[in-house]
RNA sequence: GCCCUCAUCGUCUAUCGGUUAGGACAGGAGAUUCUCAAUCUUCAAAGCGGGGUUCGAUUCCCCGUGGGGGCACCA
């Protein structure tokens, strides 16, 4: 049996959204699960909308989210291949090829300048009301597809249709189909949205004397909020923008997976190893999914938890460098040491939602300047007896225990015990006047982190303001 | 308008003729707690409608309805 070759072939008209990102997701993990090739071709026929920005980011997503591609453009570790080039734009010759064919077995003719497919059985001609023209119909019967996830569809297609414009630029149909030809796909895992092009394709096939594929169209992904599917123009539809908020690429991954796919229980976070094992074509949903960003926030949360110290580390000083040329708390945060860097954001791993939210979260960690929240400082102080718990504790300071957060914990019941106060009376002023917020990590944390003179300082300078 | 396609809690979904229709997110309540989260417990929440087939339909078939997609010398 031959071996799978599934591709994903995006053009680089646009931004890389979710939606393509899932339907490279299925071809790669289909084409992982069997051991099989993941292409990358890149359909850029479209020289008015093209762009190498568009194109780099093609690159940069797949691999941001880990579906690295066999064969197709050579970028970093990924590409090379024997069915190469792997961008339309360089493929001219082929599709000449191919078309001289069709010409020659009298499968296609010119009309107009341009190069149509030809159907075969007997003409009439009909008034499209639609349309609002008479268009040339042919008596044929339907194509029957056996598609993988939706079992038999049939569809009729009784117009023939142009494959070479009449500028001499093919049309996405031909070389299409003449790519996975040439290109010896196995599977055509693809969107629903292009179901109804299926019909002229297996003719393509046909005129070209080639047995189709295997189809699978896989179902779409509805905006959030509001009808039809999600564009690229959609809030969260961007990949790009998952990574700048510093989501963690097996999150969405993990996320993009659940959305038309299940393991077949309830399980739903997975290594990625688990759902290569697990997938198939047959196991895929054939309703559309609608977004939901709270889902995947959710999702992203579970794998941030996870993360191994060192590596929850690592990613927050990368994503503290990506952001750090534009804000001072990540300058402030990458030029401390490593040491206390680590420290500060091992206290800050167990409390954020996402990445997004470190330069805040942790922000007066590393600024001694930060500004304290006049309305978190009015509610704090209308509170209580907020004044004298500060005073006693910061004449308390000097002989604390800072040697653990349980020894600083403690030494503040002590004192609390001592006044007849609770830990509580301490913890809102105190953490007041040490980072300026009201929530953060526990406050024995806080103090064990940023240490005794640091703190000395930060309450004495309270009292002044 | 025509063609294709889909249909279980608000959302993602399990069920492959017989279940108290399960799980997850979101929402409510409670517990825990030094804030905020997280976590744990718990509550509420669904088979689109109508016909069949069957001893029995969420499940199979048909018709409606509703959603989605497509109908280019875009991809």
């Amino acid at each position: 049996m031959s071996p799978v070759r599934v591709r994903f072939a995006p053009s680089p008209t646009g931004f890389f959204h979710i939606g393509s990102a899932r339907t490279a997701l299925f071809n790669w993990l289909y084409a992982r699960h069997m051991g099989g090739v993941f292409i990358l071709r890149i359909e850029d026929t479209d020289k008015e909308r093209n762009s190498d920005a568009f194109l780099n980011l093609i690159y940069a997503s797949l691999n941001w989210l880990g579906l690295n591609w066999d064969e197709g453009p050579k970028v970093g570790g990924n590409g090379g291949g024997d069915f190469g080039p792997y961008r339309q734009s360089e493929r001219g010759a082929v599709y000449k090829k191919y078309v001289d064919q069709l010409l020659a077995n009298g499968r296609a003719y010119e009309k107009d300048g341009a190069i149509w497919f030809k159907l075969l059985g007997d003409r009439y001609e009909v008034f499209d009301e639609h349309r609002k023209k008479t268009v040339t119909k042919v008596t044929l019967p339907p194509v029957v597809m056996a598609d993988a996830i939706r079992g038999r569809v049939e569809r009729l297609e009784d117009e023939d249709f142009v494959i070479v414009r009449s500028d001499g630029n093919p049309v996405f149909h031909l070389v299409n189909v003449v790519d996975d030809i040439a290109m010896q796909v196995t599977h055509i895992i693809r969107g629903e949205d292009h179901l109804s092009n299926t019909s002229k394709h297996v003719h393509l096939y046909d005129g070209f004397g080639v047995k189709p594929p295997a189809f699978a169209h896989i179902p779409l992904i509805l905006k959030q909020n509001g009808p039809g599917k999600m564009s690229k123009r959609d809030q969260g539809a961007l990949i790009e923008e998952y990574q700048r908020r510093g989501y963690l690429p097996e999150a969405l991954v993990n996320f993009l997976c659940l959305l038309g796919w299940n393991p077949g229980d309830d399980r739903e976070k997975m290594p990625i190893e688990e759902i290569i094992r697990l997938f198939d074509l047959p196991s895929v949903n054939q309703s559309n999914a609608r977004f939901d960003d709270k889902k995947l926030a959710h999702m992203n949360l579970g794998y941030l938890l996870a993360l191994t110290p060192d590596d929850f580390v690592g990613r927050a000083r990368a994503y503290f460098s990506r952001v750090g040329v534009s804000g001072v708390a990540a300058a402030l945060a990458l030029a401390a040491s490593a040491d206390y860097f680590r420290e500060v954001m091992l206290l800050c791993q167990p409390k954020i939602k996402g990445m997004d939210e470190l330069p805040t979260y942790s922000g007066y960690f590393f600024n001694d300047d930060f500004e304290i929240d006049p309305k978190v400082r009015e509610k704090v102080l209308g509170k209580g007896d907020p004044l004298a718990c500060w005073q006693e504790l910061l004449a308390a300071l000097p002989t604390l225990d800072f040697s653990s957060d349980l020894a600083i914990e403690d030494g503040i019941k002590a004192l609390a015990l001592s006044r007849g106060r609770g830990f509580g009376d301490y913890q809102p002023v105190a953490r007041l006047a040490v980072s300026g917020m009201a929530a953060g990590p526990s406050i024995t944390g806080m103090f064990r982190v940023l240490g005794r003179d640091r703190v000395m300082v930060r309450m004495s300078r309270f009292g002044a303001v």
